[in-house]
RNA sequence: GCGCCAGUAGCUCAGUUGGAUAGAGCAACUGCCUUCUAAGCAGUAGGUCAGGGGUUCGAGUCCCUUCUGGCGUGCCA
């Protein structure tokens, strides 16, 4: 449906024209002086210019044009030059009302809806997820379902880290353990045992002891290198640790993400572009795009329109391995053969834009993709403790995203025991989605590509700008439907009589725009913005307005259809956040 | 050195793409519960939008410049 502010400029255009004037002028933006107008449009001023008289002559015309129109209550020309306007109870109430019986309260889908996958999540195998990845996950599933709501068909690949050498670490490790296993022995010819030798949280620690003795020791550095060489060259006993390695952490990972919400539709790795790396490297070859340089393989990206010297994207290094960008590449081969996607979306830190810069540009080159292809990486910031640097445990350490997750749950269950509202056996799942609430608000009403500041009791603070408040004003409206007893009626919408309805109501025929904003900009903020918006214009309603003492059924129908509107408008917006409303709280 | 990003109230952040008096939240202070969840609502106070110059009817927003901070800058991811 035509968005409401697109109605009002469409009229208002048309009025332009009949004063005589180009009808370009004639947009309208939401007033920025509440007080004096709901609608503004400052198109006199700069029409002012073009026709060589006062701004005010041209708005007064164009205000003419507007008298007796039912869409507006009122039109009218104010110094220097600017229209406003209020629209009537009326048209308000007929848009809202279709807003209410219409899917998606009449979101239209991107007329270019495309195939796409979105990379994100980059969790390491065999690592525990911490605070690093808890960006890529909340804003990733949230820009895919907001893609998804415009029509696209998107493809989430959490894009594991699988294949580098800190797979041979672990190897080594293992073998430094627990010499006798029978992956180390080449002469055996059997099958390897069901069960890993080790567990997940073993896996946990092996890796960082790994590393760390790869740092002071050389020789076990050498021997990890050459596990990591054999490992990628087929050895069998390694692969068998490999297929191990993978099974208990995918495990582990899917239950992470899944507490979190956070979905992806296929779970592929860096291990599985490997298979594409040899023959898209002698299609480069063939290409002439490849130049040997100190000793690597490497594609020039430069470009003459460069103002900075951007470094050559390396295929090969000089010591015969691949790299990161070899594998980024080699998964673009794949990701087009198996799904011809119209864009790649790649959601990581905002330090890695350059390496994104020349793997885009190189893939261009050497034709991956076609010419066309959108390609687009989005860095987000880094997350920050209270004194603005990078997040820490108050040990130093880095913090572990199920010990921050814990952390943020049992603060809000000691609150929400406190108020008693909520039945004892609702407490942890109330808990569970308050927090989450109070996690993923706190990360996206950020835009993303800022660090910020993490501060547990900000985000989980009861009040405020937080999702706890967002989820309370649904909760509270759940309650008023549930003691009304039938269900909302929206047919029973009235027009506004009071200002808090009116601007309620003004505040629900936003929600086009806001979406439309988020989904271009790639900005979840957006969708926090508003919804905040409207939190606070339904709260004021709800203070103002008695509702279910109202003697008059049809109001009360009214008054209650309203708030069930808004509540539906909140569930749909923080569904796209990637979290949801209980029922008590 | 070069490049990118940022600098808005004491703190954390918005600012609808150049419009009228720069907005929220927190913290501080003041009101409002015998009435639908006070996790709420209403209000007070708090600003040289880092500094300077420019573009124009009009700049937090665009251009130039200085300062400050963060990040990046070929074989880690």
């Amino acid at each position: 449906m035509e968005r409401f502010i697109d109605l009002i400029s469409r009229r208002v255009s048309r009025a332009f024209e009949e004063a005589g004037y180009e009808p370009s002028y004639g947009k309208v933006t939401v007033s920025n002086r509440p007080d004096l107008c709901q609608f503004q449009c400052n198109g006199a001023m700069p029409a002012a210019k073009t026709y060589r008289c006062a701004p005010i002559q041209i708005a007064n015309a164009v205000a003419e044009k507007l008298q007796g129109d039912a869409m507006f209550k009122t039109a009218s020309a104010v110094a220097p030059g600017f229209l406003n306007m209020d629209v009537s109870a009326d048209f308000l109430r007929a848009y809202v009302a279709k807003m209410a019986v219409s899917e998606k309260f009449g979101l239209e889908a991107d007329p270019d809806a495309r195939t796409m996958v979105l990379d994100y999540g980059g969790p390491n195998v065999a690592k525990p997820l911490h605070v690093g990845h808890l960006r890529s996950a909340i804003i990733g599933e949230s820009l895919k379902r907001i893609a998804r709501c415009f029509g696209n068909k998107v493809i989430g690949d959490i894009h594991m880290g699988d294949w580098g050498l800190q797979m041979g670490l672990i190897i080594e490790e293992v073998r430094e353990r627990q010499p006798n296993l029978p992956y180390f022995d080449e002469s055996f010819t059997g099958e390897y045992p069901a069960e890993a030798p080790f567990t997940i949280s073993e896996l946990e620690e092996i890796y960082p002891t790994a590393s760390g003795k790869s740092k002071v020791d050389e020789a076990f550095a050498e021997r990890a290198h050459t596990a990591t060489y054999k490992l990628q060259t087929g050895e069998r006993g390694y692969r068998a640790i490999w297929d191990h390695i993978m099974r208990l952490s995918v495990e582990d990972l899917k239950k992470n993400y899944s507490a979190l919400n956070v979905d992806f539709d296929v779970w592929l790795g860096e291990s599985d572009a490997q298979p594409y790396i040899p023959g898209m490297i002698e299609d480069m070859k063939a290409k002439g795009i490849t130049t040997e340089s100190e000793g690597a393989l490497v594609i020039n990206v430069q470009e003459e329109a460069d103002t900075k010297e951007v470094p050559p994207c390396i295929l090969v290094k000089s010591d015969g391995a691949t790299l990161y960008a070899t594998t980024d590449l080699a998964t673009i081969v794949q990701r087009m053969q198996d799904y011809q996607p119209r864009k790649l979306l790649y959601l990581t830190d905002k330090r890695q834009s350059l390496h994104f810069e020349q793997v885009f540009r190189a893939a261009k080159k050497a034709q991956i993709v076609p010419e066309d292809m959108e390609l687009e990486h989005i860095g987000f910031g880094t997350m920050n403790g209270k004194d603005g640097k990078p997040f820490k445990t108050r040990e130093g350490g880095v913090m572990r995203l199920e010990r921050l997750i814990r952390e943020i749950t049992d603060y809000v269950r000691q609150k929400i025991t406190e108020n008693q509202v909520v039945d004892a056996d609702q407490v942890d799942n109330t808990a569970r989605l308050i927090a989450m609430a109070a996690l993923k608000y706190g990360d996206l009403s950020n835009q993303p590509t800022k660090d910020y500041v993490f501060d547990l009791e900000r985000f989980a603070a009861f009040e405020g700008n937080t999702g706890p408040y967002i989820l309370y004003t649904i909760v509270r409206i759940k309650s008023i439907l549930t003691k009304y007893g039938k269900t909302a009626d929206p047919a029973a919408l009235m027009a506004p009589e009071t200002r808090e309805a009116t601007d309620l109501m003004l505040v629900m025929t936003r929600f086009a725009d806001f979406m439309w904003q988020a989904y271009r900009d790639n900005a979840p903020n957006t969708i926090c913005q508003y919804i905040y918006e409207l939190a606070g214009a339904a709260n004021k309603f709800y203070h103002e307005t008695r509702i279910l003492a109202e003697p008059d059924e049809a109001k009360k129908a009214g008054y209650v259809a309203l708030m069930d509107l808004a509540r539906q408008i909140l569930e749909a917006c923080i569904d796209l956040l990637g979290f949801e409303a209980p029922e008590k709280m």
